[in-house]
DNA sequence: GTAAAAAATGTGCTCGTACACATTAATATT
DNA sequence: AATATTAATGTGTACGAGCACATTTTTTAC
């Protein structure tokens, strides 16, 4: 059997050299006469040797800080489970050498992220996990980073012009997609869909744009467009009167509404909405398995959520720095999580249960 | 900070025994004194030590064999995936002494299944993967395994009378009754539904069973009855006439038939048949991302698809083996994969980007 | 031709854990 | 009290890769 595995010490064997030169010539320390590299080079590939990572990063007892940029889950719960899903990340790959310290800012405060993003590179961590919620501002730190050589990862937000390590999240343009696609097969009637975005800076929040583009562009694609009609809002504060004002005034002038399409994580907000004034003839897709809206689904006011696997985001931002830091592996520049659909029948398998 | 890692050294110079002791105590070989072993207990729970899987695996070069008695994937390609997906979990597990022989008998035959799984318990296998297609062939293969101590890993289907290390599959039961909702979902007004088994030998098929049960029992929970009718069929081998027959003559007893649940991987053969009679207004919701289910979701003929991630449930067979053999890990009795909902809009992020 | 410099190759220790073996301390037996 | 027996504890090495350092071989300089 071919079953045993192959070490530097075999090599060497075969080569009739000793494992330094192995050594040398898989890392290209040099001084190693053609000759011999050569020969060890054409035994490696015979044999198909495969380092053991294992035995590789026990040796190294370096130890890679990582830098978490992220915003405070306090502030808004959705970020609760990338901070757990990179907790989980550190937890299994502590004994590999990774250390991760969260820099924590206010999502809806342009001045803490800048002061955090700040210190976090001041740290000068050897890799760094970003939350880009602030397009404009974070601009300027990818080219220091750059220049740097500290390498970063992306997740929740896609932001073309950087050109970071990773981007892990999804695609926002084919969610919007999704939704649409899902809400037709509902509702074969001609009706209204409502786009709703809630309390969100929309020309600073790319991938909100770009869910309403995927949207939209399904009825475009499919040739629905006589057969639906879709509208906007821009909600402000769910706490203000302005927002209920605001659903109120949409609906009178769309009586057909038949579904409403929340943006991001806080369909619980609308579902809110509708519980108070008992309507049930409109259906409702949202963003994410917060334990608000999952209240909602089961008592089928929201119909589907689409789960954007936050803590998976978080959890394989880390997993990607380390394959790149401590495993040198080749890294996938974009790592696209699925388009889950949830629903109250398959909620559960979804809840804790995952990466 | 509490970053430093702990090792067997930092406790046995803090409890003032040596390391040789404190390897006793944490594998609980005897030969200590009480007094010592408190000690040394508390001060792991106090330093919250956690022992190094890497360099405990790196030291024992023991090998582990794992027989995978499974189905061939070239009498029914749905064996494809769980073969792959095993394999992908050898490759990653090597290094850990992991090795899988597959043994693989064809599936619509008994004796080789008897004659594959004789083989596989002669083979002295430290664990065993098991699909077990055959209710009552395997069970006293079951018994034999238990008597010689071999722990085996169901996966595919539940066998209740079993007590595994674990089996790894999905919810049948609620598997249908999620199928029920997205088509109670798309369909609206009262019409018939055709729960469609396809060649298989339903009386030893307990998880098909199962999904029929849960696709039933949706319409009693909701009090759906009146409004929906769900009839059956057992449907042979495609390629006979009968097949084409026993469709004609169901479309004809049931004029308002608007859906059709194909309870395995099979929804492909009804697609044929709609297309061929250019039916388009029966929806169609089946199982598995085959290429030629994905063919006719791509071509709008199959509504959805329910993920039964086989390559997931090979590779996380092989997984929890190995947290058993190898990392001596308690071992979850249950692992149910999520139910995924596939449609032409999220295909793309489950098709091999999984496990 | 010899010494010095440079190139090539070899040796040995480290990482954290597990286990075999060696050693010491505490009883039991005569 | 001396020896045998058992219990308790300590020591040392292996696993595979990586790297510093030691050693050998070849080349260069005079």
């Amino acid at each position: 059997m071919k079953n045993k595995i192959v070490r530097i010490k075999d090599i060497a064997e075969k080569a009739e050299v000793s494992k330094g030169t192995v050594d040398r010539v898989l890392h290209n320390r040099g001084r190693v006469s053609e000759e011999a590299r050569e020969r060890v080079l054409k035994i490696i590939q015979e044999m198909n040797y495969e380092p053991n990572l294992i035995a590789r990063t026990l040796k190294s007892n370096k130890v890679y800080h990582i830098a978490a940029i992220i915003p405070d889950p306090l502030i808004d719960p959705y970020w609760e489970a990338p901070k757990s899903g990179l907790e989980k990340a550190e937890k299994e790959l502590r004994h590999y050498g990774i250390s991760v310290t969260p820099f924590i800012f206010n999502p809806y405060n342009v001045d803490s992220f800048l002061k955090k993003a700040k210190e976090a590179t001041q740290s000068e961590p050897d890799g760094i996990l970003l939350a880009p919620v602030f397009y404009r501002e974070v601009l300027s730190f990818f080219d220091q980073w750059n220049v740097k050589r500290i390498p970063f990862v992306l997740f929740n937000t896609q932001i073309p012009d950087a050109a970071p390590l990773s981007y892990i999240g999804q695609d926002s343009y084919q969610s919007g997609y999704l939704v649409a696609k899902l809400l037709t097969f509902g509702l074969p009637e001609p009706c209204t869909f409502l786009v709703a975005h809630i309390n969100e800076d929309i020309p600073n929040s790319a991938h909100l744009i770009k869910k309403e583009e995927g949207f939209r562009n399904y009825f475009v694609d499919k040739k629905l467009e006589d057969k639906y009609k879709v509208v906007r809002l821009e909600l402000g504060n769910p706490d203000s009167g302005l927002f209920t004002e605001q659903l109120n005034k949409v609906r009178q002038q769309h009586p057909d509404l038949k579904a409403i399409f929340v943006t991001n994580s806080k369909a619980y907000e609308i579902a809110f909405y509708l519980e108070k004034h008992r309507i049930d003839n409109i259906k409702l897709i949202g963003y994410d398995l917060l334990p608000k809206n999952l209240y909602y689904l089961e008592n089928s006011i929201i119909n589907f959520l689409i789960n954007q696997n936050p803590k998976g985001q978080g959890y394989w931002g880390i997993q990607q720095l380390t394959d790149f830091l401590v495993f040198k592996k080749e890294i996938q520049p974009i790592k696209y999580l699925p388009l889950d659909i949830i629903t109250q029948e398959n909620l559960s398998y979804y809840v804790d249960n995952e990466a």
